[in-house]
DNA sequence: CAGACTGTCATATGACAGTATGACACACGA
DNA sequence: TCGTGTGTCATACTGTCATATGACAGTCTG
């Protein structure tokens, strides 16, 4: 599970990290019972205060999205089926509709536009591959 | 003009407003030299402080989306942007990395996200025109 | 059992969002 | 000119986000 912060956004912290676990497990990518990290490393991992993360795990518990077990940890829980394939392209579109409004003000063209979408997707799987190994 | 504001996102309102005159401009919906409706009335309007709709029309100036002329109003400025084409590249870079994250999250690959991605762009566009007739 | 890990609770502090309110200067029309 | 509209500025208060700590209880391993 990789985990990424946007301060530009002007979402709070705890909020991206329940919105990344949720879409996470509503794809499948966390499958029930996979364990979460740890409130402490991550917060390390992520420059964060321990409590911002314990706030976003305590939120998804208390949305049914996670299961906490104290002294052990945080699990994905089984009850949501994944989100279908078009549900999920929904999902997407909506928060793409911002970047095509801000390349619009920015006046960046079609082209330019997929050139930097395909670029960063590019190095976050350069990331995730970085990660991994 | 139709503002809508959701208090669920986690957003606060007055970056929700910036966002949305921006969009406006961007679609065409708002046309340069076009005045935005007055602070006190879209304040009473949306059910919120003047101060937050102040804050938000602030933002726009200092943005240069908007022109303010005191006792006049606001009004939409020519689309300009300021900055040299990297810099806007950049700042589009920064909104494309949530919705890169999203679609790792939702298990979309490259092919599917870069297809959404052209779809709305080709859908924005699409509501420029309509508008303009 | 001891130590290292897990999550939990409580307190304090600083910054920001939003509200509420009053006062001011400028522009325009009757 | 006067009244009403516009945006602007200042202050005070509440709530939230995030930080920084310290302390506690449960779980697991050596």
């Amino acid at each position: 599970m990789l985990f990424q912060l946007n301060y530009k956004s002007g979402k709070a912290v705890y909020l991206q990290l329940v919105d990344q676990v949720k879409a996470a497990a509503a794809s499948g990518a966390l499958h029930a019972g996979s364990p979460l990290p740890g409130i402490r490393p991550l917060a390390e991992e992520l420059r964060v205060n321990r409590n911002t993360v314990a706030k976003a795990y305590s939120a998804l518990e208390s949305q049914g999205v996670i299961e906490t077990i104290a002294g052990k940890g945080c699990f994905v829980r089984a009850n949501h089926s994944p989100f279908k394939k078009e549900v999920r392209r929904k999902l997407l579109a909506d928060t793409l509709d911002g970047a095509v409004i801000q390349a619009h003000h920015l006046q960046i063209d079609k082209a330019d536009f997929l050139r930097v979408a395909e670029e960063r997707f590019d190095a976050l799987e350069h990331k995730r591959h970085a990660a991994n190994s």
